[in-house]
DNA sequence: CGGAAACTGTGATACCAATCACAGACACGG
DNA sequence: CCGTGTCTGTGATTGGTATCACAGTTTCCG
C-alpha cells in the first residue's frame, strides 16, 4: 500500500542520511570510490560479493533473469540509493544483477568496515533495520499488486515506484522522472508484455495523469496515479 | 530462488535461536505470554501496534485484503516464527493481518524491551538484520515467480514455502506439513483461483511429488517440487 | 550526415487462467 | 446421527494478456 510518494530527495535506500555526524563522516572515510560506464555491470545475480555500494550519481537497475529468459526489474535506482546490502548482511550470493543505465559514481563499503562502523554506532544498525523494513514492505506490496491489479494498474504502480528512485518533486507538486526510461524496462518492472505497457502508458498520457517533458516522463497528478495503482 | 528447503526445525523468523545464552534468557524474561483461539485475530493490517510476537505453538496466517476484496496470503507460520517485526522496527502500521489457524501461544516483546535488549547485545541487531534480509530475498523471489511462473509452478512453490513454516522433515527426507491447510489458503498464497489450485494440487498428487498422510500433505520428493517451482 | 539499431505504436490472433456452475465428500455441532 | 455448512473436484465458458506481425519513429555512432 503505497500511501505516498517518496521522491529521490528523501530517498529509499539512503543509509548515509539521518546518521549522526560522526558516523556519516566515518561512512565516507572508510569507503572506496568506484565508477561505472553505461551498461556496465556492477555484479551479477549469483555472484558472491563483499559489502555494499552507495550510489553517488547516475542510475542503475536491479534485475533478475527468470528461468524462461525474461528479465524482471526489481527497481531502478538513482542517487542516494544503497545497493547490495543483502549480501552485506547475510553473506548469501547477490540476489540481483546491478547494471548502470548511465554512468555512475559509487562508494564501496566492505562488510568488515560496515560492521566496525555499526558496532561503534548502534544508530547504524537501527538505520539499516529501517531500510530493510521499508524494502520488505515495498516487496510485499508488490506481491499483492502482482496478483490482484490489472496491467494498467501495475503500470501506474511502476511509475509510482520509479518516482521513488528517480523522482524530482517540482514546487507545484508534479514529479519529474530524471532519466529517460524505456518501455521495455517499465514492462520489466510491471511484469507485463512490452506492447501492453505501451498501451497502458498511452492511456495514462491521454488521461493527462502523465505527460512527457522533453524525453522525460512527468507525473502530472501523483495522487490520481497512486489511486490507480493502489492495491 | 529457493535453493533449498528450510523446514520449521531450522525456521525462518526465529530470532531467539542463535542468540548467545544471556540474550536468549533475557528475551524470554522480558516478554509477556499471550494466547489466541482458532480464528482469533492478533492484529489487523493498518493497526498501529507496539512490538513483536514470537509464536511458541500453533499456526497463524499473515494475509492482506486487496482492494477488490480478494485475500492474499503472505505466509502461513508455525512454531518458532517471529511476527510483527516490521512495525517494531519502523513504527509504521501493521502491514498484514495475523489470524490464528489453530490455538496459539505467543510471547509479546515490546519495542522498548527489544531495543533495550539489542543495545546491550549487538548480536541481536545482527540476527534481526539477517532475518529481514532473508524475508526480503523471499519476497523478491515471490515477485519474480508471480510474473514468470505458471499456475502449477506457483502452487508447487507454495508448498515449498509452506514447508518453511509448517514443515517437519522426516528421517527419509520427506517433509510433512503439520497442519491441514485448505485449498483456499493455498490458492491465496499462490495467487491463483481456488479451482485452479485444486487442479494443480491433483496433478502433483498424481505425479507422486506430493501425497496425503491422513489429512496432512506430505512432500514426497522435495527436490522435484523445488524444480517445478524454481524461477 | 546518414544508415543501422533500438525504441515505439497498433491491429489481429492465440492461449492461459479466471469465472461460472454444480455435484459429491467431509466434518462438526445441535 | 443427521442436517448444514465448508471443502473439494471437474467441466464449460469467458476474458484479459501474451504473442505475433509489422510499420513508423527516434537515437546513436561511425
Amino acid at each position: 500500500m503505497l500511501r505516498k510518494f517518496q521522491t529521490a530527495t528523501h530517498n529509499t535506500g539512503n543509509l548515509a542520511k539521518d546518521l549522526p555526524w560522526g558516523a556519516r563522516r566515518a561512512f565516507v572515510a572508510v569507503s572506496r570510490p568506484l565508477q561505472l560506464a553505461t551498461r556496465e555491470v556492477l555484479f551479477h545475480a549469483g555472484d558472491s560479493g563483499d559489502g555494499c555500494y552507495l550510489l553517488r550519481s547516475g542510475v542503475v537497475k536491479a534485475a533478475v533473469i527468470a528461468r524462461d529468459g525474461q528479465e524482471r526489474l526489481l527497481a531502478v535506482l538513482g542517487p542516494g540509493a544503497l545497493i547490495g546490502e543483502l549480501t552485506l548482511i547475510d553473506d548469501e550470493p547477490r540476489s540481483a544483477t546491478i547494471s548502470a543505465l548511465k554512468a555512475c559514481q559509487l562508494l564501496h563499503l566492505t562488510k568488515a568496515a560496515f560492521f566496525r562502523l555499526a558496532d561503534a554506532n548502534p544508530q547504524v544498525y537501527r538505520q539499516a533495520l529501517k531500510l530493510l523494513a521499508q524494502r520488505l514492505r515495498g516487496a510485499n506490496d508488490t506481491v499483492v499488486a502482482q496478483g490482484t491489479v490489472s496491467v494498467s494498474g501495475r503500470v501506474a504502480r511502476t511509475f509510482a515506484s520509479l518516482a521513488d528512485g528517480l523522482g524530482d518533486e517540482q514546487p507545484d507538486g508534479r514529479i519529474l522522472l530524471t532519466y529517460k526510461i524505456t518501455q521495455n524496462d517499465i514492462a520489466g518492472m510491471a511484469g507485463v508484455a512490452r506492447e501492453n505497457a505501451s498501451r497502458a502508458i498511452n492511456d495514462l498520457l491521454r488521461e493527462g495523469v502523465l505527460s512527457r517533458a522533453g524525453s522525460f516522463y512527468l507525473i502530472e497528478r501523483p495522487a490520481e496515479l497512486l489511486d490507480m495503482a493502489e492495491i
